[in-house]
DNA sequence: AAAAAAATTGAACCTTGAGTCAAATTTAAT
DNA sequence: ATTAAATTTGACTCAAGGTTCAATTTTTTT
């Protein structure tokens, strides 16, 4: 079964790129639930039927993995918030799409986030926080536009998204996925919670 | 200027005991802004004046400085929960004051919380996690008093919980205390936008 | 079937940092 | 001033875990 000399390394590229994110993926669902410092190579590796070694070929060190692993959730995170909006939607409603967006990523994806940022060294680290940085002030970009059109309560707009941005991070540590809430049922709840929260 | 024979050995347990809460406490700010791991038991004795090795006489080994601060930390949420309510104050309200209280707590004095639980190992593991249980169950019990007395929207009180628990513990990531935003602006600001979340 | 490339491994290396301890220093008691 | 107790230290041990690499196994190509 001769493959055509031109996908063929192409494929290859694929296989890689994709054991790549599986070991990373992988690895990030352990961080959240253990802690980076709390998981060896040696797990990371296990849990995919690899010996530590073997993950070398895939990825230049542990702190890669970490760094990858953010840089993932806030692609998928800028993804959401690329979504256009419509036209005459209020931006209170706006904020309600994206919201739940980030809830059902949260909860459904093997993604999470934002955990030991601490642990990511200079250069790495600086675009780790400037793009939850840029998260935020997107987000909050959308509470001022709200709060022009009247369909959210005036304050100090930062504040308002710290608050429902904390329900998103502590979702990491409570939420069980095989427990019996659905994402889509937190979903509508978080979504009613923040709206009435701030609505005008 | 001699001491009484009966306070001067008393005041030696005083000395020792300030001189260990405040390793604990020096060492658990270490904790939240640079986490667990990222701290070294050389870092949290240079922060004092003294060597590592100086610290062993304080404390056991460095978990047991991490179990402590989480334990301080718990000690004084439920002295907060312990204030009666007054008789006809309805839930919400009773839960406004409570909210504020643990805002204020978490800005203003040292004590930050809940990081790192997977570094603790067993037994003490399983204290933190309980004592921290204890503090939702009680929360969650106030909001479901407020859901029979009328002042609480209805809904998984849990989830109600989850949420503006959330904002309290992503409090210890954002908040700069040598910032512009006083403990007190965000205590009411936060009081404001979990009111409106949940009230019926 | 041989050769080349890709993927994986075992065994070692190396650094970091927690924990120990006998000795030195500081503080208090007689 | 001496003695005793409390406190701190420097030097050391030790284990854990991240990283490297030459050698081996597996897969693909010709």
């Amino acid at each position: 079964m001769a493959h055509s000399n031109l996908k063929s390394p192409f494929d290859r590229e694929e296989q890689f790129a994709a054991k790549r994110r599986a070991v990373i993926l992988s690895a990030a669902s352990a961080f959240r639930r253990r802690g980076y410092h709390n998981t060896s190579m040696r797990d990371i590796g296990e849990t995919l039927g690899l010996t530590k070694a073997a993950l070398y070929y895939y990825v230049k060190n542990k702190e890669e993995i970490l760094f990858e692993s953010h840089v993932m959730a806030y692609d998928e995170m800028d993804n959401i918030l690329k979504a256009k909006r419509e036209d005459k939607q209020s931006a209170l409603d706006h904020l309600d799409v994206i919201f739940r967006a980030f809830v059902k990523l949260l909860t459904q994806s093997g993604v999470s986030i934002l955990s030991d940022v601490d642990s990511l060294s200079g250069e790495r680290q600086s675009e780790i926080l400037r793009r939850r940085q840029k998260i935020e002030k997107a987000v909050t970009k959308i509470v001022n536009q709200g709060q022009k059109d009247g369909s959210i309560r005036s304050g100090d707009a930062r504040l308002h998204v710290f608050f429902f941005m904390g329900a998103l991070n502590w979702l990491n540590v409570w939420y069980d996925p095989t427990g019996r809430l659905k994402g889509e049922d937190i979903a509508d709840h978080f979504a009613l919670q923040l709206r009435e929260g701030i609505s005008s």
